[in-house]
DNA sequence: CCTCGTAGTGTTATTGACTAACATACGTTA
DNA sequence: TAACGTATGTTAGTCAATAACACTACGAGG
């Protein structure tokens, strides 16, 4: 039955407000941006404290003080709350800013690189830490995983676009095997604890995918 | 109050009889082999029919006339019934037997191509169906690149033993590349509805990462 | 052949992620 | 300040997954 709204007023809506347009800074998005900040930061801190799987989402909105419906509402998942998913617009930008004549492996390389190199000197610890949990946690590994695959096809197509070619499967390989190379990095990275450190690793890793051929 | 079994006999355990045993082809083993896969097929169905999030265990278990119950005695989650995750010894062994001196890389390109060329042989239809189900499955395909995980940890294993090495750095990205190639390759062929033909994407994708270094 | 241990299954109940419907509180806008 | 609409809470539900316990029948030893 779904009683939804019926469009009461006929005239050609209100066209409320917020569009896509950028700062209205109103008191409820404070709040919001507040609520959504302080949901994620208990969920951080009673997974690292009890667990991932044993804390459960009603206790991260109790803690934050919301309910559990809150919780859904600002996190489409209890995984979500943990990602970051902010950097893909910097390293499209990033590729996109390398010279034309460079090989694909090496744009892809560079702006990862310098992509990292910026979240690095900000949340090294940060990022180790999550980097960590995420790691030791099968569901939010999976999540993770996921949305690499949407960073590669968008790795994939940025090469095309910057090529003014089509996505061929030469382009996903490309994009696939430094994504791959980065995840190796990572990995090894968060194993040790932080040693030797990430830009050393990935160097590393790059290296060996570019000597693959021989 | 649990009528419990009251350990009545106090011998020392007769023993009963299966330890590490190969094979009782017992009444009882055909009706077990017969229920999983019945259960198998019924969910895969029902998954091709209904959709994979809308067919609930407990249909699939009363299609298969077993209770709920019953199906997680058979598979641990939903989403395993519908892997394969017998093809990695085989995987294993072929590496095993490529020659010493030949590249890594190489090694698992024939590897995989082998190995690749029996499954296809026998059930290129039911692997495509099987593939297209799980890409357009977010759950299914977080399981399966899970699954892969392991596989590629599992590779780097073997190719550092061929080598009497560590896993290093290189060994993993190896690994990492061959899959990332693969899974490409893979997903291209269930994108194309099965053309071209999986062994030339693969041979493609192969090519594609053994000249990354240019 | 008969008995009894036990493997395989069913029944029922519980936890926890996630969704939907509706009510309410409050910021926003006129 | 009045009207509107959005954020949140409450309540109730679905479904996957786990657990406790009971029942049935296979299958081996006496």
């Amino acid at each position: 039955m779904t009683p939804r709204r019926v469009n009461r007023s006929p005239g050609p809506a209100p066209a409320p407000a917020s569009e896509g347009r950028a700062n209205p800074p109103g008191l409820r998005e404070q709040r919001k941006a507040q609520t959504r900040r302080s949901i994620q930061e208990h969920a951080l801190r009673l997974f690292l404290a009890n667990g991932y799987e044993t804390t459960t989402v009603a206790e991260i909105a109790a803690a934050a003080g919301v309910s559990h419906m809150t919780f859904f509402r600002y996190f489409p998942t209890k995984e979500a709350v943990v990602e970051n998913d902010e950097y893909d617009p910097l390293l499209v930008a990033l590729i996109e800013g390398r010279p034309d004549d460079e090989g694909p492996l090496t744009t892809l390389r560079e702006a990862i690189r310098q992509g990292l190199g910026l979240v690095y000197a900000a949340d090294r610890d940060a990022l180790l830490v999550r980097t960590r949990l995420i790691l030791h946690t099968p569901a939010l590994r999976a999540r993770m995983i996921h949305n690499l695959a949407a960073t590669e096809q968008l790795f994939a197509q940025t090469l095309a676009a910057r090529a003014d070619s089509d996505v061929t499967l030469e382009t996903r390989v490309v994009a696939a095997a430094a994504l791959a190379a980065l995840t190796t990095a990572i990995t090894t990275w968060a194993e040790g604890n932080g040693t030797p450190e990430l830009p050393n690793l990935i160097d590393q890793a790059f290296d060996a995918l570019g000597s693959l051929g021989d």
